[in-house]
DNA sequence: TAGTTATATCAATCTATATTGATATATACT
DNA sequence: AGTATATATCAATATAGATTGATATAACTA
């Protein structure tokens, strides 16, 4: 039978720190907004900010807060920059979370 | 196919104001901590400050908003009072949480 | 080169909320 | 009744981080 990680272990007190993270990062509406537009294709920074009703500087400053977690990717088109969801960098944060929160999480 | 949630709809921007009270809640060290303590089982308050070593009231008042969100349950024993994880309230969550990130999540 | 569009950065302010200290309530025991 | 133990509540403070306004950088166009 698999163990469920407990708090009281050293590596998952780390792991602990890496969801916290992650979740704090992601409870934030404007954020959330932008990966669930994201997750669905590749956009730039003016679209987001177009779509989701919010000023360019601060879309840049959260797109900056999710690259640099890794849970975003861009590249340059011109004078655009279009961002990506980090598919598999999300499941694994989100896995993560499971274990803490459910017995037995896969 | 099934269609994958997308935040311009009005039943996902509700979905997605709970998910986020819902993260806000729990991407905090000491309510995830407690979380991940009662997913193992019934503990009294006493048994989870002792256990992760922070004041009584400050263990109370998190218990407080973590029951008051439905996450966790609670019952009496005499002086003490017993508290258990809603693990289909927490379940529901997190499904729900998959919707905002993962493309076609189920 | 000058102008325009797209994006990023920075400092200052605002806001939400975690934490603390003091105290209240409730139950059990002698 | 009086004491001890367990839990809850409340007001005050501390703090992290979201938002704003101004400005910088970079790339394309005429």
């Amino acid at each position: 039978m698999k163990k469920a990680p407990c708090c009281t272990h050293k590596k998952t007190n780390k792991d602990l720190t890496h969801t916290i993270e992650f979740l704090k990062i992601i409870s934030q509406e404007q954020r959330l907004k932008i990966l669930c537009l994201l997750k669905n294709g590749e956009h730039c920074v003016c679209d987001i900010w177009q779509h989701l009703d919010m000023p360019q500087n601060l879309v840049s400053h959260h797109l900056k807060v999710l690259k640099d977690y890794g849970l975003i990717t861009s590249r340059k088109d011109g004078t655009k920059v279009l961002y990506t969801i980090h598919e598999k960098a999300v499941t694994q944060h989100t896995q993560l979370l499971n274990h803490f929160l459910i017995p037995y999480a896969n």
